[in-house]
DNA sequence: AACTGTATGTTGTTATAACAACATTATTAT
DNA sequence: ATAATAATGTTGTTATAACAACATACAGTT
């Protein structure tokens, strides 16, 4: 466990703490859970009882449909928070699936520790509660920026969006995607050969250069 | 201003304050403001410095293309709360349009007196934050419920997709939605006279009924 | 290095939705 | 009521992306 803190002292929820409340306060009521690849976290209609924090590796979660087709909603990597948007609302029901893209290890907490008082020290609670604030505006911030992207009707316009959004997340015109081929057309809701077919076109006309999931956008705007 | 301080009262965040504490310690930091049809409330990359309650009207938060065409994210009513899920984002800055749909007037509150102590009293300020989570969460909710639309690649799958919500929301198999034609083309990112096209389809073939905004599905499942 | 499986790219065909143009029906004003 | 305007519905055509099937490249294993 011990190798973990501070992945735990980096994460957004507990970064105002310091290490002893960690170890104290927090440990004792988290619980280390680990996924094979593939495997789900949580299914759509079930109730999310405890968060988690992702130690190692990385989490996706998605909306599967009726056909098969899944699309990729989001991406958790290591210490990010696990359910963060769901502590808060009314049912706590899972609109979404989670899974595991790799071998991955998460801590999990009840929310009970958040949700009411006498579990932890009150004023580590309050911190955190402070914290989950700014965490859970972030998440609406990203679906915010995802609706940009699927709001786009063309194709082209959905591609260029996205990697535009990721070189100014990173700050660079180069940079490296979290997605395979087939996750990033999932992610933009589009089908696989049609993405490949658009990039080398784009590629064609000087609008982007890639090789697997490195991009560079030509300089300027 | 008396008028309105039972939709204050309605308000998620303020549900839970004695019209008392409303009436002296609110609202001498709110701002009533008025707005056209049509006007704007913000456009992208401005930053919101303060949140608005809707006393009167509707407000439709929207993203506008380069080529003019436009999709509505969001329908905000009376008694709603305009601009919470920018509040504790880092720059606050709107990667949105705000558009009042009809006439509407809100009641302003500058960002400040939630962010920092010393404008309200301080317990006030604390629920405030409680409901403010809920609020946010509930918000992020909306937004991953829109996804889900807007993930469907068939226009049939994003029409029964929203309008399945819609009962299950409204907890009826007949309802109307407050959109146009146009507006719940723009809504469902479709082409308006595909939509069109589309519902007329389906009314044949007993998916659904319809008259204007107003719609009926078949019962059960 | 050869073999296996997986990921990505390519091509042609088909299904679908966008679009344009017009018809019909509501809505509002006079 | 009548005319004018806007909203919605209808039709045919075109553009676009999905899909299927295959080719090539890449990665991991023995």
């Amino acid at each position: 466990m011990e190798r973990y803190i501070p992945i735990l002292k980096s994460c957004n929820l507990f970064r105002a703490l310091p290490e002893e409340t960690i170890k104290k306060v927090l440990l004792p009521h988290g619980q280390l859970r680990e996924f094979k690849k593939g495997s789900y976290l949580i299914s759509p209609q079930e109730c999310l009882s405890s968060f988690g924090i992702v130690l190692q590796g990385s989490i996706h979660t998605m909306h599967i449909f009726q056909d098969g087709n899944y699309s990729i909603m989001e991406v958790l990597d290591e210490a990010e928070v696990f359910g963060a948007d769901l502590i808060f609302t009314k049912s706590r029901i899972s609109p979404y699936h989670a899974v595991a893209a790799e071998p991955s290890k998460l801590l999990f907490f009840p929310c009970s520790i958040l949700l009411s008082s006498g579990f932890i020290e009150e004023s580590v609670r309050q911190q955190i509660l402070q914290k989950l604030l700014l965490l859970i505006s972030n998440c609406n911030m990203q679906k915010e920026y995802r609706l940009a992207i699927l709001s786009q009707k063309g194709l082209r316009e959905r591609i260029m969006t996205y990697l535009k959004m990721q070189a100014s997340k990173r700050r660079t015109d180069s940079f490296t995607i979290p997605f395979s081929r087939e996750e990033m057309a999932s992610f933009l809701c589009v089908n696989r050969s049609a993405l490949s077919h658009e990039l080398a076109k784009m590629q064609e006309e000087g609008l982007l250069s890639f090789r697997k999931n490195s991009f560079t956008l030509p300089e300027g705007r």
